[in-house]
RNA sequence: GGCGGCAUAGCCAAGUGGUAAGGCGGAGGCCUGCAAAGCCUUUAUCCCCCGGUUCGAAUCCGGGUGCCGCCUCCA
C-alpha cells in the first residue's frame, strides 16, 4: 500500500508523490494574530501537524512553513481602537500563538513568516501580474482581474457565473471600487482610518491584499510549485482560490500539488459561538485544568475530513485513554526478569498503524490499532509472558508511534521522599495487617494528588 | 437563492456493497486485605427517516429532516 491524500483539487484520494524524490514541501496557512486562536484553529493547527510529523515518519525530508499574518483588517481596527503600534499587537499575539503550539506539543514549523517581511516579495509579484496583464487600478489599489484567468474556481469546482448569482443581494456594491465585485485586491491603497500602518511603494501608499502574502511567502520558500498546501475548509474559497490565480497567472506553472484541508470543529454539538457560551481559546480550557494532551487527543482523534464534536464528556474520554496508555507504559518499565519477546505483536501493530495512516491519514483506525495491541500485551503482561526484551520493544513501538501521534510520551513524576517514606510506611502497616493504618495512609497521600497501586512486586507510586 | 460536507450505542469515533473497529462510560466476574491498575464477559439484531437498486446496503440511487461550511480577508 502506498501514502494516499484526498486532493480538494480532484477530490479523488490520490497516491502521494511528491515533486522532488523523498522531500516534501508543504506550506500552511497559519493565524492572524490580533487575538488569542481559539481550539477549532488549534484543530487545523494539529492536523497539520499531523500530517507534518507522519510524512517524516514516512520518511520524507519536509519543509514545513506557515504563515502569520500581521496586517489585515481586524489588527488595524484594534490599533485604531487602543492606540496600540502595530506590531506591539502582533509580537504580543504571535508570543501567545507559539506558547500555545509548545503547550499541545504541535511541533514547530521551520519557517514562519510574517506578512510584513515580505512588502518587497509581494510589491515584485504584484508587478509581475501587472506586466502580464492580470491586474488593473481604481482609485490608487491593484485589483486581480479574474477574467484574465479562466480556470477560476478549480479547487472549489465553483464556476464564475455562479459566484456574481451568490453576490447578488450580499455584496453592497457600494463597498467595492473593483470593475467587478469578484475581482480581488492585490494591494490596497492607504485610507486615513488606516493611520500609520502602510507603505510607500513603487505601487504607492499603502498595504497588501491578504491573498498575495501566502502566493509571495509561499513561492519564496518552497518555490513557485510544490507538494502540498493546508487550511481549513473555509479558506478554499476565496483564499486559496486565489493564491491559485495569482500564483499560476505569475509563474505560469501548477502551483500546488495536493490541497488538504480539514473541517470544521462544533463544540457540543453547536457551532462555536461568544453568545452561545461554548467559545474557547486553549488558555480558557487549560484554565480549567484540562490537560493540554486531553486537548490535543480530542482534537486529534477525529479524522481530519469528518466535522469534529469537541465536548467536555469527549475530553474526559481522551483523558482516561491517555492514562490507559500512561499506565501500560509504566507496566512496561517494572519488567525485569522472565517471558519473552513480542516482535511479532509488535510488528503486527506497527503494520496495521502505517496500513491506517496511510489511507489519508486514518488517525482513528491507527489508534485502534494500538489499542488492540495495549490490550494483548496487557494480556500477555498477565500471564507473566512479557520479558525486559518484549517489554523494551513494546516501549520502543510507541516512542517511534508517539513521533506521529504525540500522545504517548510518558510523563512520569519522581515522588519526593516524603512521599516515598509514606508508601514505605504504608507497606509496613500491611504487612503487620494494620489496614486501618494503610488506608489511613493511602487516602492522607491520594488527598496530596499521589495514587498508589499495588502490585505483585510492591506498591507503585504515581501522580493521581 | 446557489455550491459542498456530515448524520453510526449514554459520550467520542472507525468502517463506502458481504453481514457493525477502537476508546470512554455503565453492568457482572477474576485478581486484591480493601482499592487501583489489568484481564474476562456484557452494553447498536443494527448504522437520522421514507422509498428504490441488488442475491446482499450503514455503505449505491431518489426524496425528506437536522447540523455544519462556503458564496465579503473566520481553521
Amino acid at each position: 500500500m502506498s501514502l494516499r491524500f484526498l486532493n480538494t483539487l480532484t477530490r479523488q484520494k490520490e497516491t502521494f508523490e511528491p515533486l522532488q524524490a523523498g522531500r516534501v514541501g508543504m506550506y500552511t496557512c497559519g493565524p492572524t494574530i490580533y487575538n488569542y486562536a481559539h481550539i477549532g484553529n488549534f484543530r487545523a493547527y494539529i492536523f497539520e501537524d499531523l500530517l507534518r510529523r507522519y510524512l517524516e515518519f514516512r520518511g520524507f525530508d519536509v519543509d514545513h512553513i506557515m504563515n502569520l499574518t500581521d496586517v489585515e483588517d481586524k489588527i488595524i481596527r484594534t490599533c485604531r481602537e487602543t492606540g496600540e503600534p502595530l506590531k506591539s499587537v502582533t509580537g504580543r499575539y504571535a508570543a501567545a500563538f507559539f506558547e500555545d503550539l509548545d503547550a499541545l506539543s504541535i511541533q514547530r514549523a521551520h519557517a514562519y513568516p510574517a506578512a510584513t517581511d515580505y512588502i518587497a516579495e509581494m510589491i515584485e509579484l504584484i508587478k509581475t501580474l501587472r506586466e502580464k496583464g492580470h491586474t488593473y487600478e481604481a482609485d490608487g489599489s491593484v485589483y486581480f482581474r479574474l477574467s484574465s484567468f479562466p480556470e477560476y474556481g478549480q479547487l472549489s469546482h465553483m464556476k464564475l457565473e455562479e459566484l456574481r448569482d451568490g453576490a447578488s443581494g450580499r455584496v453592497d456594491s457600494d463597498e467595492y471600487e473593483s470593475e467587478d465585485a469578484r475581482d480581488f485586491v492585490l494591494w490596497k491603497a492607504w485610507v486615513e482610518e488606516d493611520g500609520d500602518v502602510f507603505w510607500e511603494t513603487e505601487l504607492g501608499k499603502g498595504r497588501p491584499g491578504w491573498h498575495i502574502e501566502c502566493s509571495a511567502m509561499a513561492m519564496k520558500h518552497l518555490g513557485p510549485s510544490f507538494d502540498i498546501h493546508c487550511g481549513g475548509v473555509d479558506n478554499i474559497f476565496p483564499h486559496h482560490e486565489n493564491e491559485i490565480a495569482q500564483s499560476t497567472c505569475a509563474s505560469g506553472k501548477t502551483f500546488v500539488k495536493y490541497w488538504l484541508h480539514c473541517a470544521h470543529l462544533v463544540v457540543e454539538g453547536k457551532k462555536m459561538s461568544k453568545s452561545l457560551g461554548n467559545f474557547y481559546t486553549l488558555r480558557d480550557l487549560l484554565a480549567k485544568g484540562i490537560s493540554p494532551l486531553a486537548i490535543r487527543w480530542a482534537l486529534i482523534a477525529t479524522h481530519y475530513r469528518q466535522p469534529s464534536n469537541f465536548s467536555f464528556d469527549a475530553v474526559e474520554g481522551a483523558t482516561q485513554a491517555l492514562a490507559r496508555i500512561q499506565d501500560f507504559q509504566r507496566r512496561l518499565k517494572e519488567i525485569k526478569s522472565g517471558g519473552g519477546s513480542l516482535a511479532d505483536r509488535c510488528q503486527v501493530c506497527r503494520d496495521g498503524f502505517i496500513a491506517a495512516m496511510d489511507d489519508d491519514l486514518n488517525i482513528s483506525g491507527a489508534l485502534g490499532v494500538v489499542f488492540e495491541f495495549v490490550r494483548d500485551v496487557n494480556k500477555l503482561m498477565e500471564e507473566g509472558k512479557v520479558g525486559p526484551e518484549g517489554a523494551a520493544e513494546a516501549l520502543a513501538l510507541l516512542a517511534s508511534l508517539n513521533q506521529v501521534t504525540g500522545l504517548f510520551t510518558l510523563r512520569d513524576e519522581e515522588a519526593p521522599q516524603e512521599v516515598l517514606d509514606q508508601v514505605q510506611a504504608r507497606q509496613e502497616a500491611r504487612r503487620s495487617k494494620d489496614f486501618a493504618r494503610a488506608d489511613q495512609i493511602r487516602d492522607a497521600l491520594a488527598a496530596a494528588g499521589w495514587a498508589i497501586e499495588d502490585t505483585p512486586d510492591g506498591a507503585r507510586v504515581k501522580r493521581a
